[in-house]
RNA sequence: GGUCGGUUCGUCUAGGGGUUAGGACACGUCCCUUUCACGGAUGAAACACGGGUUCGAUUCCCGUACCGACUACCA
């Protein structure tokens, strides 16, 4: 009988999510829904100084953004708790004890200094990886040196020690992922990892396993930084006998800077142009804030849309996922191999896909909200009908209010370059008939009706109606550019028509 | 330096022993249109390099180059 499919994320607290670390959450999410089973999350917070304040909050935060919270968590903790592995440190000593039991760990009581002078050593001897080996662990102060006497008294007298894994001298390592197949390294070229650490505390590898195992894990899907450290956990799992259930791994590709330059990291902040977070971060010792991608206007649902097709793919041409949608087509097997550059482009892009397949009722909401915070009141018809059409020109729901203002405020200065190119005797002409044609217009003023009338204005002065369109909008909007302006005119209704070429007229001068 | 991983248009990618190497974003041109945008059409644009295997290699193998990750009592 197979198991019950459960996957966790565990990130760390030291500061906020980048979007890397979203992405794995996302897929760690789909896999877990795909295969009809659970998704986790786990706080690794066994650094104690690196913990960073609001930290666990904000992840949780932006989960809850994107819709993809997970089922077990410190918050919200099923039959595996702790679900914060500093709440965990009782449980991972014993562990690291059976391992020096049978032999696969010991005690070392090396101090920084030592451990310095060692590398130092090795460095000046030209040895090509100086580190804490099958070699040098002889030439070191550990229980594999030291008579047993002297470990049990140092142990006894409250000296500080960690506890090291003893990695086998020759032995192949092998190890499969289901997106690279299997990845073989040779063990002479691994280290003798810290487990504990002096504080008491496990180091990021034992913790993982042990609670991995714990916590009955099938699937580790994380990033591809964690790769040469698997071979390590492998070990692990086998002296720690729990090799017949050891997760599947999936190690991600990177999510690189859009030069490709580098991983894309939490420490770039807003430097590239773009967020890096999901919401907006307030580091708590700075006090700088650096932006999210919601308070820049993302929606949830094209943020995740995008994030996915960051090293995932369906295989058939389609983009647009919902992530229902997602769950469904997602699988392992079609996640890439190779580093990913973030392209912002395309994160509007699709934002603009999103945004344009909300309904106008809902638009209608930003438009009215955004007004109201500069002390404008729209109503909800009116919004919803400037929302309608304009919809299709803006990238995200701030820029509604932005690409709508001129339709409630009227203008009080016009372009310069159109006015000076476009402004006309014509225009005026037009625009003074026009504007007494409907001054005491009483009928139905809809875009239909408003261009007939124009065009009858423009007639009776003889002059084509073409040529003075962009006087026509700039009068109305006091810009060269702008959607359609019948609808326009339809939207703000004859008297303000009327009233704002007024002012145009009065305001304006033809020059040359 | 060492270990591991990676390499198809500028970017995200599909594909895979015989293809006009497909799509999307971005970009150019044209159409629509009073403008801009949307939409439609269209164009330019890629298999890192060198050897092998093969009738045939972008696809399989080896090497090289380049890029990246890791190399802490951090995760």
């Amino acid at each position: 009988m197979s198991r019950e499919v459960r996957v966790r994320f565990a990130p760390s607290p030291t500061g906020a999510l980048h979007i890397g670390g979203v992405r794995t959450a996302l897929y760690n999410y789909l896999f877990a829904k795909k295969m009809g089973g659970k998704f986790l999350l786990r706080i690794e917070d066994t650094d104690q100084n690196r913990f960073v304040p609001g930290a666990e909050e904000y992840i949780r935060e932006s989960l809850e953004w994107l819709g993809i919270s997970p089922e077990e968590s410190p918050w919200n903790p099923g039959d595996c708790g702790p679900y914060r592995q500093s709440e965990r440190k009782p449980m991972y000593m014993q562990y690291a004890l059976d391992l020096i039991k049978n032999g696969h760990a010991y005690y070392a009581f090396d101090t920084p200094e030592e451990l310095d002078a060692m590398r130092d050593r090795l460095t000046a001897a030209r040895v090509v990886s100086p580190q804490y080996d099958s070699i040098t662990r002889t030439q070191m102060r550990n229980s594999l040196t030291l008579p047993e006497d002297e470990v049990k008294q140092l142990l006894e007298s409250g000296a500080h020690y960690v506890i090291r894994i003893k990695i086998p001298r020759k032995e192949e390592v092998r190890l499969h992922d289901m997106i690279r197949g299997w990845v073989m390294v040779h063990s002479s070229t691994l280290d003798d990892k810290v487990l504990m650490k002096s504080d008491g505390m496990p180091t990021y590898h034992l913790a993982n396993i042990v609670d991995d195992h714990l916590m009955r894990i099938t699937h580790v899907i994380r990033g591809e930084e964690w790769l040469p450290s698997a071979p390590l956990h492998v070990l692990l799992y086998r002296y720690l006998g729990w090799e017949d259930t050891m997760p599947e791994f999936a190690h991600l590709p990177l999510l690189l800077k859009p030069d490709g330059n580098g991983k894309l990291s939490k420490r770039d902040g807003d430097k590239l142009g773009f967020p890096v977070f999901p919401i907006n971060w307030t580091d708590p010792t700075t006090g700088e804030t650096a932006s999210g991608f919601r308070e820049q206007g993302y929606l949830p649902d094209a943020f995740l849309n995008f994030l996915a097709f960051l090293g995932w793919n369906p295989g058939d041409h389609r983009e647009i996922f919902s992530l229902e949608e997602m769950v469904e087509a997602f699988s392992i097997e079609r996640i890439g191999k190779s580093g990913t550059q973030f392209d912002i482009a395309k994160a509007k892009w699709y934002n603009e896909q999103y945004l344009r397949a909300k309904s106008n009722t809902e638009l209608a909401g930003f438009v009215i909200a955004d007004a109201a915070a500069e002390g404008f009141e729209i109503r909800h018809e009116k919004a919803e009908a400037i929302v309608a059409f304009i919809k299709e020109r803006v990238t995200f729901t701030a820029d509604l209010w932005r690409e709508s203002k001129f339709m409630i405020i009227a203008p009080t200065s016009f372009d310069a370059e159109t006015a000076s190119k476009k402004w006309s005797s014509d225009a005026v002409k037009v625009l003074t008939n026009y504007a007494n044609s409907i001054t005491g217009f009483t009928g139905t003023y809809d875009a239909v009706t408003a261009k007939s009338m124009l065009e009858a204005s423009a007639e009776a002065e003889g002059i084509k109606l073409g040529k003075t369109m962009q006087a026509v909008r700039l009068a109305i909007t006091g810009m060269g550019v702008g959607p359609d302006l019948m609808e326009v005119f339809a939207i703000l209704g004859a008297k303000e028509v009327a009233s704002r070429i007024e002012f145009a007229l009065a305001t304006l001068e033809v020059v040359g």
